[in-house]
DNA sequence: AACTATTTATAAGA
DNA sequence: TTCTTATAAATAGTT
């Protein structure tokens, strides 16, 4: 659609192919942002450039910290453009940002917060500060990780305890009635699928950790 | 576009919703499918319906990735359809695709991943393996955090000191020029603009950590 | 960043 | 469902 049609092959003019990837990528997302809304279903659009990544997605979570993003982001590229001692706004304005999303609801959240970061910031090379601000979210992350896999752990145990205790009551019930009416030959040696020492022995074979507290503050 | 205008809410009859949908679902893929060409980017489209999960991409990596998880997936949703001990099956096919990416050209690439891998799975909750998974993963980008952390704080303090010993340099040069020709009373305190002492003062606070090796493999 | 001639997408109807 | 077609929407080239 416009005064030509276009080959289906890459611009070669680097201003028109600018120009073109502008325009079409928005039209990409309100499309996007339509059929989200009229069809009543989540979507999600990344567009990998080069250079910086875009995003756009519709409804739910997903919609809002993009949404939170964009604006913080749209606001910081003003204020860098405006002021004139550049690196010392950026590196206050990424602390700032960062700082205010400490704490994210889910572990994906904050993967696409940092992923964006990166990206949405134009820069191939981070600075030390923002590496010390990854460092701290990535290990709040790992952290979160840990937790949840002791927890679920811990359920899995504590599940297969439970399947062990109900099979012993009944094998021990299923006795008492076998030798109250006279003597019996059972002797079944599986203690009722699932116990403990299966943990051990899971196809799955978990890597054995020692965690250590990463960080010391001297 | 079409007869009519639609309004920007849900359509509520289902059958046209439906048709609405599909028709348009498509012409966004080919939207994405023509943007990626003509400007040579990557772009990643997922529609998720309430029953299934409907996928497009585009070109390079993401092409790549995106589209051999997708056929995981395809293949996992089946053998979950067909299977009845779906949570062994589940596990499997996570560890054996988690495997597969063990090696990722960036930091951002690892963020992508696991981000993807927890929304594709259209999973809340992790598994065991996943956690397991996902720590080492966070881990390992934690030390390279780590390490250009430390690479540039210590550019930082090499170019720091560079600058002192130039200065120093021109100051010696410029007294010993002073003096050659007559007594003077040069006596300027300023170092020079930036020394080592700088950095334990940058506005900069950068968190005093130790660093621990995160594991421990007994 | 706006404009407009065209192309493209699609809502409703068959 | 699939095709047709009138109309809405997107956008290529221009300013």
């Amino acid at each position: 659609m416009g005064r030509k049609k276009l080959e289906m092959k890459r611009i070669e003019d680097k201003s028109s192919r600018q120009v073109t990837f502008s325009k079409r990528r928005s039209g990409l997302f309100k499309k996007a942002r339509h059929l989200s809304v009229l069809c009543d279903v989540d979507i999600g659009v990344v567009v990998f450039s080069a250079r910086g990544k875009l995003y756009e997605s519709s409804s739910g979570r997903t919609n809002n910290s993009i949404q939170e993003l964009n604006s913080k982001f749209s606001r910081y590229e003003q204020t860098r453009l405006e002021e004139g001692d550049r690196n010392i706004k950026r590196a206050d304005a990424d602390l700032e940002f960062l700082l205010q999303c400490r704490r994210f609801q889910t572990c994906k959240e904050l993967l696409q917060m940092v992923d964006r970061l990166v990206e949405e910031n134009n820069k191939e090379e981070l600075s030390v500060t923002d590496m010390a601000q990854l460092e701290l979210e990535l290990d709040a992350a790992l952290v979160q990780t840990r937790l949840r896999k002791t927890q679920l752990m811990l359920e899995y145990i504590s599940n297969l305890k439970e399947q062990e205790n109900k099979s012993t009551e009944e094998k021990e019930e299923m006795e008492k009635q076998a030798t109250a009416a006279r003597g019996d030959n059972n002797n079944n040696n599986n203690d009722g699928g699932g116990g403990l020492n299966d943990l051990a022995t899971n196809h799955i074979n978990l890597p054995q950790l020692v965690t250590l507290p990463l960080f010391y503050n001297g």
